[in-house]
Formats: C-alpha cells, sequence, structure tokens
DNA sequence: TATTGTTATACTCTATAACTATA
DNA sequence: TATAGTTATAGAGTATAACAATA
C-alpha cells in the first residue's frame, strides 16, 4: 500500500514553495532567453520609468551593476534610456514596445504555472491560502 | 485613515511569497559568504554523498559548472572529493566539518526567519497553511 | 561638497566544446 | 563505444573603487 509523504513542517513548506514557484519562473524566463535578474527589471519597468539609483533600490543592487544590467537590456532592445527632464546627472529607464511584449508573455505564462500549480485546491482552499499568504506578507 | 492594501490574487501572493521567502536565504547566506548556488550546494550534502554527475542532477547544472563550484566550496575547505570506490572514473563529494556547521548555522537562522515570518498567523492558521501548501507540493 | 551614473577590475556562476581516464 | 569528470573559453552578473558631470 502506498505510504503518504512525510508531513512537512511550516518551514520546509515555505522553503520547498518558494523554490518551486522560483524555478517556473526562471523557467518562464529561460524561454526568452532572460535571467531571473532580467525579468525582474523589466517587471519592475512595467508600471515604472525609475533613474538607475532608483532601480537599484528596487532590486537591491549595486548602482554599478544597474549599469550593466541595463546596457545589456539595451542592446537587445527591451529597455531604454533617456535623460531626466529635470536632474541633468540622471537617466530615467523605460520598457520598449520589444520589451513589454516579452514581460507580458513571461507573466501570462507564469500565471498558468501558478493556476496549475493551484488546481489540486478548491475555490475556497484557494481563496484561504491567499488570505493566509497576504496576512504574512510585509505591508506595501 | 489607514487604507488596506490592495488584496493581492493568488499567482501575486505566491509570487510575492516566493520571492520574500527566498531573499531571506539569500540574506542568511551572505552573512557566511555564500552565494544562493553555495548553500544549496551544502544543502543537498547534508544527507548525501553524491557523485559530481548525480550533483549536476540534483542542482540542474551542467558537469562542467559543478566542477568549478565543487573546486571553489572545497578551497574554502566547505566540502571533499573523495574517490569513488567502485567506478574509479566517479568521484564522491561529502561535507566537511565545516560545512556542516556552516550549513546548519544558515539553516537555523532561515529557520528563525520563517518562524517570524508566520508569527502573525494563529497556531491553527499556521497548520493550514502548511496543509494546503503540501497539497500544491509535487508529491515527493 | 554631495550625488548620479559610468568605467575598470576582479571574482563567481554558467554553458559548450574538447579532452583524459575508465567502463 | 559510452560515461565521468576536468579544462579552456566565453559571457552574464555582481561589488568595490575611481572617475566625470551635475546639483
Amino acid at each position: 500500500m502506498a505510504r503518504a509523504p512525510d508531513p512537512l513542517n511550516d518551514v520546509d513548506a515555505l522553503a520547498q514553495l518558494s523554490f518551486v514557484v522560483q524555478q517556473k519562473l526562471q523557467r518562464r524566463s529561460a524561454d526568452h532567453d532572460l535571467s531571473m535578474i532580467q525579468t525582474r527589471l523589466l517587471g519592475v519597468l512595467r508600471d515604472r520609468r525609475p533613474t538607475m539609483k532608483e532601480l537599484a533600490e528596487l532590486l537591491d543592487l549595486d548602482k554599478s551593476s544597474i549599469s550593466g544590467l541595463v546596457d545589456r537590456a539595451e542592446q537587445r532592445g527591451l529597455v531604454t534610456r533617456s535623460p531626466d527632464d529635470t536632474d541633468r546627472r540622471a537617466m530615467r529607464v523605460s520598457l520598449s514596445d520589444a520589451g513589454a511584449i516579452v514581460v507580458a508573455d513571461v507573466t501570462d505564462r507564469f500565471s498558468d504555472d501558478m493556476s496549475a500549480l493551484l488546481d489540486p485546491l478548491s475555490a475556497a482552499d484557494r481563496r484561504n491560502l491567499t488570505e493566509l499568504i497576504s496576512r504574512i506578507l510585509p505591508n506595501p
């Protein structure tokens, strides 16, 4: 007779779930030849036009790392740099049309993955899970 | 009056949770000057003595990437290579005493982080969350 | 003087291809 | 022949330090 799997403790459950979710996102990114950090870059640009400094804060990277990251994304035509309107030292980064299409596709397919992951749960259980997770996430 | 945060949909809840969890692990790893992949290497060695090929499968990396990864861990005294008993082509990798201490510390502190994260939930809610997550994780 | 961004440098991480030794 | 592992090479990603332009 089939044995039930070992019950997970709460710490292991959170850790394993995070790896599964990240792996899905990584694979959908790789389908577009994007690294996780490139996908995160495009993701934060969906609703922002940040300066390089703001990008460094959003992605928790050094400003010099942002320079290289944006360089490579710009060479691929996914983002564009423009001078800031008022501060002539600053550059603002925005998504190109091509970048918007790519990030939308990654997002859509990742959403499909997450829906598939949630498939074993009833609608009520799903609402319950989302509510519990919302309560432990740091308030936006 | 303070507004409640926007309610998250289930996909966003899973994605955000995974980033929070991974960020905690990354920071605890960085405290020991370990990258995430080095921590994962030490983690899989806690209960295994795999060959290089098995490590490549466990970490989903090319065997040549494993060579470099193990090289650097070995130079830091965290792991050791030993020849396989029966296949003279193969090498087995194991945790050193120092490596075991490091991975135990990262694990303990990460567990503390996860417990703190779960703090807003009652014991019953926590059990409920763990049960729901267990049902969506791929069966081991 | 302080801040924004870039560049030079060094290191880690990763894959591909070619290689050696063993099965 | 096929497999296990290493090495050479190339490129992405990262931080530190030094720098130029602007505030």
